[in-house]
DNA sequence: ACAATAGTGTCTGTTAGACACTATGCC
DNA sequence: GGCATAGTGTCTAACAGACACTATTGT
């Protein structure tokens, strides 16, 4: 056992859990940089994903590292967080070496980002993206990937929304992930099934705010849901 | 920067790669299990992943230590490694500790398994798996969920074919996998979609082996590909 | 010729897309 | 009543599932 443990530590691993923490803004997804404070760390003064390194004696497990550093960098607790992918190697930050980075995607809605102004964020959109150290880059663009893939067939962009919202407000949101228009009628089947499937719920009476027209039904996500697949029955497998 | 690193170092993981190696064997899925040697560490004897340390000073990044475990551990070279997901925690290895482990999952056929013959595996079904150390079975349960999902838009599920298979063959694979059977004549069609969009190609004028009835034509992946996507156009986003 | 399996053609039910129509709020 | 937006009904085209039919090999 302790020997084990011994040769463990030869080849220890610096290891950091980095959150891609997206949002919605006029239409547009967008990325919560943070500036880089530490001037003994690297990329100093730089915008970047939040992050931050795994401490064994502290954290559950890699999640909870990802609920910390949403805690401490950008003040808020994101209802949807959900792990990406590792990045990993020697060349990703030449100053520290051989890194290894958990990226966590986290989903929330631009009223809560702007909620907790505890911490300077900047907003930045994702199709425009430059400037960003190590490779956040390539980090940033595999959450955007991921967020569209599952706009297919989970009800994920959901929690881009407010915590009540309109069916016709998570149209919106669908389209504006997707980058391009689709059919209303057509969202409103899929949304009946997502209803049933129980990733998303009514609230009873509870209409929209005055507005102008006819206000509509409000909805949530099902708080017993987390991005409830919806099942297609047809696919390649004949 | 050496203070940084410094602190970079007090807290440490043991980081480890674990490789899901699965194939098809009558008709259902396995996965290839290694004896544990070392009796200095935890587990030993009992069968498990094939897995190892993370040695920065050798891999380029964790697809290269996933690469290093499949050719030591299971004398093979896989077509297909792709990242799973990390499992992390101070409970799913007692003797260790805190441990990050990036799983990966392989998808080989059943010829190149039994050609390695070098190392002994183990092939368990990974429908009545049990005994297995850590939180491994956890681990093949993702994997196995991962082959099923993306078998249901993509051209993964051809990787536990031979180099050259027939369309039968893989819609025979396609059935094993999901686990139920399946239209022939619309897997075709999409078989055909699979052809247009690249990720498999016929090798003209190739035919099966002679064998009972009409020999098939012969298909192979597209070596330019790597689990080519077969997008639909239909989905949530009405 | 026959057995056996590969591959095609066609019918049918389901579903996505389109769009006209109705409903319900505010002014 | 007029306007704006929510929500419904219905037609159509595309596609999955089913299955009968044809094609091509070995014996």
């Amino acid at each position: 056992m302790n020997s084990s443990n011994t040769k463990s530590r030869i080849n220890d691993i610096t290891c950091v859990v980095d959150v891609v923490l997206l949002t919605l803004k006029v239409g547009e997804l967008h990325v919560a940089l943070v500036q880089r404070t530490n001037e003994n760390e690297p990329a100093f003064g730089l915008w970047a994903l939040p992050g931050g390194f795994i401490r064994n004696a502290e954290d559950e497990d890699t999640l909870a590292t990802a609920e910390r550093v949403l805690r401490d960098k950008a003040g808020l607790q994101s209802p949807y967080l959900e792990q990406l992918s590792v990045f990993s190697g020697p060349a990703r930050d030449p100053d520290r070496g051989w890194t290894l980075c958990v990226a966590y995607c986290a989903l929330v809605s631009e009223g809560l980002l702007n909620g907790s102004k505890a911490v300077p964020l900047k907003l930045a959109n994702v199709r425009t993206l430059r400037g960003l150290p190590f490779d956040h880059k390539a980090i940033v663009e595999a959450a955007v990937e991921r967020v569209r893939t599952k706009s297919g067939y989970s009800t994920m962009p959901a929690y881009l929304c407010p915590e009540e919202f309109t069916l016709p407000q998570l149209h919106a949101v669908y389209q504006s992930v997707r980058g391009s228009p689709s059919n209303l009628a057509s969202f409103r089947r899929k949304f009946i099934e997502m209803i049933k499937a129980g990733g998303i719920e009514e609230m009873p009476g509870a209409k929209q705010k005055p507005t102008l027209g006819k206000p509509a039904q409000l909805y949530r996500i099902n708080p017993k849901s987390f991005g409830t697949l919806i099942t297609r029955d047809r696919g390649v497998a004949g």
